[in-house]
DNA sequence: GATGTAATTGCAAATGGTTGCAATTAATAT
DNA sequence: ATATTAATTGCAACCATTTGCAATTACATC
């Protein structure tokens, strides 16, 4: 199911901004920033505009079809949904990034239901740490 | 030990300014953000300046004195860390702050570590979903 | 295909937070 | 008590992101 079939499903304009973005998005396996995605849509189209870049970013992470990482150096950035369920684990000391499956969490999940009744949502998380490297 | 105590040991001035923020930071129980640090700054002294109360909590956080926790509003809030070591539940729907033990993400940390050879800092975390009263 | 309308965009201004740099000042040595 | 000096502050400019609003446009209906 692609993301602008998805769009229109739930109502929503499928503009060529969207498109456009849809499709930077998607273009990279990793993540991405909004500054990144409006730099490659201008390649494309001058006239492209940041702030149609973050509502259009905002929109697929509130469908589902983009998840937002913040690596703590007040940047974010965005992911398909699609290129696979994984966490971060990010390095204090020399910033890599390693990529968790989602499988890890699922302890954590169940605990929190039972013990707190309390239903998270761990589908996109950054824990912060030092790597096995930095040690 | 007192904040501005570990401060001086450390090598680091004690101005009037960094008092007044760790004054202000250990008037309130729960988080409270830089701007309403900075209003409470200001009543005692109107020349507070904002860029020095971001500095301190900065300086706080890597000395481990305070905690920074993001709620997902774009405002970031610190808490004095000898206030308990907590993690935080947010509701997704309402917005309610639940507290969390530390003891409940032991088990993670233990996996990430035997798993990942990743040295796991969880010591305030903040888990998005859904509360009991919401679902 | 033309028309109506609510969703979306583009702009400019605002927000929360950070930073470079010159001026000031807390702590140290005299 | 004074001088020294490196740490800290205050300012203004910057950055990433958000928002209000008027202009535009994708889609639904005829």
């Amino acid at each position: 199911m692609s993301c602008t079939k998805i769009l229109l499903e739930k109502g929503y304009r499928v503009t060529p901004q969207r498109i456009m973005v849809v499709d930077a998005l998607h273009s990279v396996e990793t993540h991405i920033s909004a500054e990144e995605i409006f730099n490659k849509l201008k390649e494309k189209y001058p006239y492209a505009n940041i702030s149609t870049v973050y509502r259009t970013l905002e929109l697929l992470k509130e469908l589902g079809l983009a998840a937002q990482i913040d690596i703590g150096d007040g940047i974010a950035r965005y992911h398909a949904k699609e290129h696979s369920k994984h966490h971060h684990l990010v390095c204090n000391k020399c910033g890599t990034i390693i990529d968790l499956p989602e499988t890890e969490l699922v302890p954590l999940e169940k605990a929190l239901l039972r013990n707190c009744r309390f239903k998270a949502d761990l589908s996109h998380l950054a824990i912060f740490g030092i790597c096995s490297n930095c040690q």
